[in-house]
RNA sequence: GCGGCCGUGGCGAAGUGGUUAACGCACCGGAUUGUGGCUCCGGCACUCGUGGGUUCGAUUCCCACCGGUCGCCCCA
């Protein structure tokens, strides 16, 4: 084997393919009804972008992007996540100054240079919405139900949801002071991982693996207990909101992402995934200074992204059922030059009829081609020879019973319409 | 970046320091020169990830590298 898919990439093909289709017309149909436009935007972007949007001290910016230089000098990175670009869009093109809210969803890859596992990929495909221009907490919630509204459309049945809030600026920095005196005293108890964090992102070291660090860190401040009045009551009708829609989730106020730029709700959805550790299949929250951030207005934003990888993990494990190769409606043998000859104008007929017809282009044996007929789940094969071509005629054989029948070849559409309809 | 396991035909998988590298599936052909699914017969790895070493001799032993996989960190 000469050439493969760069590590941690892979291609998708029949048999599995049909899964992606289903997920991502799935994600479609979701979004129609919740109202949320498909936006597109680049697979790359200048770099600073990413490191501006996501944050300086997180992982991906510090140790996950592909970045490269382009031919022109510019710093170039693979988007390893969907926000950033989408709040760029929002800007650039001046949405914010449309009627709001503007809600957006998108599909596709990123990149992010990890080392692959179970349900992590270098190429990875998400499913995010975001939704600019509200601050209302109701909007929190549409955004959290419409993904788990995602996941019981295609069958998955143990997907919950954990929130928390991480108060906006003003109570942040509060709590991260009071994090950091809490933290300090166990100084030389942090693993050197969480001890480079402390000062640099402490509240990232509430989600540390650690067993020590965990150990330390169950006895720190709640941000809950810090929030102020207004993170405290969008925090409140949140939850209310929640419960109006019967959406079943837990609060979890260890819960920090992984990107810098939530404000107030952070979510994650989680299914259990046995054989991979990876519990997290998507994950999103408010971003209410992101706008601003990037240049536009005073914008508020909301938005998840959920890893396709792992959807698919958890629809293989859940054993939902998918869509099934159904084979062709029709498959023509022939015997003889003419008749091959006379079988291309027969296929193109029935393909413009809307039927899904194929013939053999390996001037395979009658046997062989029934063979191959019988390979593509052909619901009936169309048989031409000299005889019946001389008669203007075709055997058509309906396989799963085995009958035939001779027909005229300007009535064979109409015929397998008769046909086709009654099954 | 670190650690475990693995690397034999398209796929799955056995095997041994030494003449022809099992088997199953798939595929191709034949038995049936105009008819599939069953059956039977035949074909299908100048070679065992790559390079080096040990040896009279290595797919089998050793080393390195590459790749895969699972895990750690972190995340989708």
């Amino acid at each position: 084997m000469t050439y493969r898919a760069p590590r941690g990439t892979f291609d998708v093909m029949a048999g599995e393919v049909e899964k992606w289709q289903l997920m991502e017309t799935r994600a479609r149909e979701i979004c129609r009804r919740f109202d949320y436009k498909e936006i597109r935007t680049p697979i790359f972007e200048m770099t600073e972008l990413f490191q501006r949007g996501v944050g300086e001290t997180t992982d991906i910016v510090e140790k996950e992007m592909y970045s490269f230089k382009d031919r022109g000098d510019r710093n170039i990175t693979l988007r390893p996540e969907g926000t950033a670009g989408v709040v760029r869009a929002f800007v650039q093109d001046k949405v914010f100054a449309q009627p709001q809210p503007t809600k957006w969803f998108y599909m596709g890859p990123m990149f992010r240079y990890e080392n692959p596992q179970a349900g992590r990929y270098r190429q990875f495909h998400q499913f995010g919405v975001e939704v600019f221009g509200s601050v209302d907490p109701a909007l929190d919630a549409e955004v959290i139900a419409l993904g788990m509204k995602y996941f019981e459309s295609l069958g998955i049945k143990g997907a919950r949801v954990e929130i928390n809030s991480v108060g906006d600026r003003d109570c942040r920095s509060v709590y991260r002071e009071k994090l950091i005196e809490y933290l300090e005293p166990y100084k030389d108890q942090l693993s050197k991982h969480d001890l480079s964090r402390l000062y640099r992102n402490p509240l990232r070291i509430l989600d540390s693996k650690d067993p020590r660090t965990k150990e330390i860190v169950a006895g720190a401040p709640s941000i809950l207990d810090y929030l102020n009045e207004k993170s405290e009551q969008h925090f409140q009708a949140l939850q209310k909101y929640l419960d109006l829609l019967g959406v079943p989730y837990v609060v979890n106020d260890r819960l920090v992402r992984g990107l810098d730029y939530y404000t107030l709700t952070a979510f994650e959805y989680m299914v259990d995934i046995p054989g991979a550790q990876a519990s997290t299949i998507g994950g999103g929250g408010r971003y209410n200074g992101l706008v601003e951030e990037f240049g536009g207005p005073e914008m508020p934003g909301m938005g998840f992204g959920i890893g396709l990888e792992r959807v698919l993990l958890a629809l293989t494990e859940e054993g939902v059922r998918l869509p099934v190769d159904t084979g062709i409606d029709c498959y023509i043998v022939t015997m003889g030059e003419e008749a091959k000859a006379h079988s291309l104008k027969i296929l193109q007929q029935l393909r413009m009829a809307g039927y899904s017809a194929d013939r053999d282009y390996l001037d395979r044996k009658i046997k062989a081609q029934m063979k191959a007929a019988d390979r593509a789940k052909a619901r009936f094969t169309a048989i031409l020879g000299d005889e019946e071509l001389s008669l203007g005629k075709i055997q058509v054989k309906e396989m799963a019973t085995g009958e035939q029948e001779l027909v005229e070849i300007n009535q064979l559409t109409d015929y397998l319409k008769q046909k086709l309809s009654k099954a």
